[in-house]
DNA sequence: TCAATGGTGAAGTGATTGCTTGACTATCGG
DNA sequence: CCGATAGTCAAGCAATCACTTCACCATTGA
């Protein structure tokens, strides 16, 4: 059975920022130390890392030390997780859309 | 040409909250009105306002005054954008796998 | 061993969030 | 026109967010 995931709320919150997006967006290519993953963005350091907390926290990013370094991956499973949210209303939104024209189309032939 | 999306961070932030997504899981089902989206929630009818309009202006939903009553509906190609952003990611991440693969199969050819 | 490199932690600040209360407006049914 | 129904607006408040600064610790490489 599969290993429950980390609850939508966080997950969803941690991907409403920019730079956290581009974060995961980076790590998708593969892992990477705090350092690289801060080059790109125009804060320090310090609001780096808690930008990367705030992904780790929410279960969207593990972490490791190797040496001095930090190297962050990302797990996968978790934006399955949240898709698997947006794809289920998707379904839902097209069958009671069906429903709703099936309906129309009986009204239509009773009037 | 597609009509722009409105922009993710909005989008995600809006998902963030459980009421939220409460909301758009009953909208996905139909148009519904303030009211009746108020009913399942322990809060003021002002809290819920609050909420809709966080989803208002995330562009997540649509609404529209029917005599005293205000009718919210769901814009289901917002869905599908924030669905696109995890397709994507998820490409990625599955393309870099393989090509990680790959090198490490050469890798082993040369040692 | 010591300086450079790479990362941590804690405190502080202004802005935003998620609510509440309470006063108010608009529409419908009679 | 009157009362009930449905929604709206604005203050106010505690908690959280997105940073910054600055002092600090841990590894590495000469």
């Amino acid at each position: 059975m599969a290993t429950s995931l980390p609850p939508l709320d966080g997950v969803f919150a941690a991907l409403a920022h920019p730079a956290r997006r581009a974060m995961v967006e980076r790590l998708v290519r593969g892992e990477a130390a705090t350092g690289e993953l801060a080059e790109r963005h125009e804060m320090t350091l310090s609001a780096v890392l808690q930008h990367l907390e705030v992904l780790r926290s929410a279960g969207v990013v593990a972490s490791e030390k190797r040496g001095r370094v930090r190297v962050f991956r990302l797990r996968p499973e978790v934006l399955e997780g949240a898709n698997r949210w947006f794809a289920d209303q998707q379904a839902r939104f097209w069958k009671a859309g069906l429903a709703a024209m099936d309906a129309a189309l009986k009204e239509k032939d009773r009037g």
